[in-house]
DNA sequence: AATTAAAGTGAGTAATCACTCATTTTGACG
DNA sequence: CGTCAAAATGAGTGATTACTCACTTTAATT
């Protein structure tokens, strides 16, 4: 069997619901997309890396636009994937985790092997929403609706607890993200090649963030 | 006079260098190379935008990527303009900086009114970069040479006065680096019209990243 | 006023674009 | 094997692309 799990379950399908041309088809647009843009990528040079003819791209998606949507939307959907379980929230109220650091933990380690695992795709994501600004709007309202309103609830948890700093619960949660995602971007995108030790990396900007967050 | 001092400064030319059109041009490109991405940008749209003939484009610039070339490169230079002067790290070591929150303090909010300033450029050469090989490659050289030395420098002479975590001198680069970059990334692009307090932000930033990085 | 070089113009060009559709291939069924 | 619907094909379409070039306009100097 082809080593394309990881597709099936980007796109959260089963494996009947994608003959193999579309699934040749789709990772041949993660991959051309990533590297060289949407914009900058013909449907011929898809078609062509995917081994179909070009029409056979249009009789699954309408337009190449739907066919950025149909990689983009299951990786935006994956990305905030923890903060969609209802549980989530539950987990850190019951004691599930006693500390912020061991919360934090959890979604570094989880958002660590997402980005390892999705790559292209990702790239895909952030790389188009700066020129799609219906990507944008999508990505926004998700943001509100399913990751802000229970970050928020964990955060002030939290300072309740006086484990925290008394910085606005905003300010917290974007520095929990800018710090984790930064990380992950230096690792992945601008410095893939150095020679990382991951754990060693990821233990240290944990202890940063939670001294930095550490009310004082 | 016409507001566009700003363009002088971000080319580093005098203003009897280009003509008014040539101004036009170069504006043009940059917004709308911002706004839709280099690839999905025709020259034609672009000579409209800027109100002169399609060849005058290409008079100036003997191709589309030169144009694009002409925006990015004095963009990048000037993205790491402080570390590119000589007396800068000797500014450090003669007490300019007594600690390194005074130094960090200096670096952002010259970094933020860079960004502030010149926004639509910046865009352009961050979005690009992820596409153009070429243009990667320059950031990577100018980086390696004229940034992570002189930093690292900085960085090990405050970790030897003991203010700062003994974490290798690439950790505490990063971590300060995606830190304000962090804000700067979520104040201008993610965020835009939020109602950010500047001046508050960047103060809880900074006393994020100094109890973080201070030695425990 | 005449000269001249530089700046600007815009119609023209070959190539490529996203997309269509009449036709062929495929594979599951009787 | 024969039937048939779904899947796949690729030549063809009009629109758009980056770029060229013969020509005109501008403006400074004689």
């Amino acid at each position: 069997m082809d080593e394309r799990k990881w597709l099936f379950d980007l796109l959260n399908v089963e494996e009947q619901q994608l003959s193999e041309k579309q699934l040749n088809i789709l990772q041949a647009a993660i991959e051309m997309f990533a590297e060289k843009g949407y914009a900058a990528t013909s449907t011929s040079e898809i078609a062509k890396r995917a081994g179909v003819a070009e029409g056979t791209i249009f009789r699954h998606y309408k337009t190449k636009k739907d066919l950025l949507l149909a990689i983009v939307k299951p990786t935006l959907f994956q990305s905030v994937a923890p903060f969609l379980a209802k549980k989530f929230v539950k987990d850190v109220f019951e004691n599930e985790y006693e500390h912020y650091e061991q919360f934090v933990r959890a979604v570094f380690k989880n958002r660590y092997e997402f980005v390892k695992t999705y790559l292209p795709a990702i790239r895909v994501l952030w790389q188009e929403m700066a020129f799609h600004s219906d990507i944008k709007v999508q990505f926004q309202t998700i943001f509100i609706n399913h990751v802000y309103d229970k970050f928020k609830q964990i955060v002030e948890h939290f300072q309740q607890k006086g484990e925290l700093a008394l910085f606005p619960p905003e300010t917290i949660i974007r520095l929990t993200i800018t710090t984790i995602a930064g990380f992950l971007l230096t690792r992945f995108i601008v410095m893939p090649d150095y020679p990382w030790d991951d754990e060693q990396e990821m233990e240290r900007t944990i202890q940063f963030l939670m001294n930095g967050l550490k009310k004082t």
